[in-house]
DNA sequence: ACGCCCGGGACTTCCCGTTAGT
DNA sequence: ACTAACGGGAAGTCCCGGGCGT
């Protein structure tokens, strides 16, 4: 496997969706940009949906070490610097939110399905991670159920991937600052499930 | 305008959506099933992403018509009946979620991007409505800013919706029951947005 | 069913054949020099080949017109005339020959198959019929089983149209000199199928 | 060169073209019938084309071989029997029909010009040089120029092979019958070219 | 209001030939 | 001698949408 024309074409296209959205961007657009032809791509890949899959996937893989590596180098531990470290993460990848949102649609396609799986596997498991590193150091409360936590918590995150999508740039930097405080409020609750 | 065969075409588009989802339902289907030629169509709608728009619109007016009312027949007012009823109406909209995303990948096309923003407003107008008259019946603080929260609140539902699309069925009464606590706490809070 | 279109096409077609060779011509020249889509052109026809047949079909429609009105029109009625003309009316058609040979080795295309049949079955039809006027005009002996003389004919024609792709440009004139004399002589004969 | 590999390819390809004919047999099939890799393959031939080539090099040059040898072994010499020798030869050779066919249809390969010019040149070699055997034992006339009558026997010989593809089975039996008297009788005649 | 023909352009499949590496 | 990965390019399918005519 030619690693490196692969990493081309994912980068290459990657720009593309940047600058033209999913759905317009062909394989003609691609083809140009690589100067590969059609039968090159579908070398490395069996569908264009498979091509966006594995770009979101590199995607996320970067921002998921990204956020952990931030949460572990920060010296004095508190709530709210990982909260915020992901919603301007997730904030700032576009091009992330436009893939997530097109595989989403293409869901009855098994191949999509499968790698979006994995993904949400994956962010479930780190954010997890994070929260048990935050009980352990005295940010969070122990008494609360991880796990649990970890799903609110990414299912606000996909919240803000589609207000992202939604919302007009100037009302997001608003948004995203109210979002930060509510979050950060909530997991200070020593019990968040009510009682 | 025969408003009869528009009604008959969207309610059978709904339907066609439902089995085979929104990529994979194409005019072809639509006309077949409806018995109509494709000029009998588009004298409706300007494309098939209006058309899905139309669906979608409809149903979400539906759900927040149904929302609305059940708050406000609500007896003994308390948050946690509200929350229940969003996060329920909003699970158990398959279709609804599936012409969401679908349009939400499509938002390159301004008609489209017009509907969305259409919804959106309306989603929180709705919501800050309901937070305001909850307040009114010592429900929740009065001190809270009634359209901070709604926004809030519209973009955990944005997220469930995401989930509903993305975990397995199995899981979602878990994940539902865990949202409704996290919810209903959350808005005990006196003042949600940090401190 | 655009009827200009479609010769526009057909004809478009016949030109690029004669230019490169029916392998060499592909769709893509075919849509950049008529201007129009692939999709367009699959509107008129099914494949490559049956554009190909259409052509070949035109074709040859044309050289057995042109060849009975010359041998109905001659004033003074002999055997070498007719045989000179179809041997070359064949002989300058390059294209004819080219698309034959192309089409005959995709024989295992039914559609193709039928196509040639059918051309097949035509001049048979047609070679016949100009033998029996000869018996009628006293150019050919009358005891001759018209069909199985046509059926003789017409194999020879294959022949010829063989050799035309085979032999080199300027041994063609000799041959096809040698072939007028044998063919008119062997229809001299008043029994030609042995004795 | 390992000829037993290239012999093995060679006879496993006949197969496959008898069974599937030259288009549908590809690469792909060849491999799998052999067991070889496509290096393996292209190590012995330049092209699929030139491998075709060589099957039907082999194929004619047997063909012909066995042609001559019955010629010179019949005891009492007659012109029927070489006649009859001969088409029920080119008759029973389907696949060498179709390989023909096949290269004569690709053409502006150059490397299959040369294949098929050489062929042809000793195709008509041999049958000028049976002609002259003929003569010299009385069984056609000494006046006739074997290159010229050995032209017109080939042509013939060409427009067989057509037939035998365009024909359908059941008709074939007749067809030959009647080549054959045709032939007989042309041959006899002292001065075959007019006069 | 509706039917039908025309045409555009995307995606995908398939196959061939080449090349770097055993 | 042979393998396997790579890459080029053509054919064909599918579906959307426009426009003419009724």
């Amino acid at each position: 496997m030619d690693t490196q024309t692969f990493q081309m074409i994912l980068s290459t296209t990657e720009q593309l969706i940047k600058e033209k959205g999913c759905q317009k961007t062909t394989l003609q657009d691609i083809m140009a940009r690589t100067g590969l032809s059609k039968g090159a791509i579908y070398h490395y890949v069996k569908s264009k949906d498979e091509l966006f899959g594995n770009i979101l996937k590199n995607n996320m893989e970067e921002t998921n070490r990204n956020f952990l590596a931030a949460v572990k180098e920060a010296k004095s531990y508190s709530v709210k610097g990982p909260v915020d470290a992901i919603i301007g993460s997730y904030a700032n990848n576009a091009t992330g939110n436009e893939i997530l949102v097109y595989l989403l649609s293409q869901q009855h396609n098994e191949q999509i399905k499968a790698i979006l799986d994995e993904l949400h596997q994956s962010t479930l498991t780190q954010a997890a991670e994070w929260i048990r590193y935050g009980q352990q150091h005295g940010a969070i409360s122990a008494e609360i159920d991880a796990e649990a936590l970890a799903s609110m918590f990414v299912t606000f995150s996909y919240g803000i991937h589609m207000r992202q999508l939604i919302d007009k740039p100037d009302q997001q930097a608003l948004l995203l600052q109210q979002l930060s405080g509510f979050m950060t409020n909530a997991l200070k609750s020593k019990i968040p499930f009510e009682g």
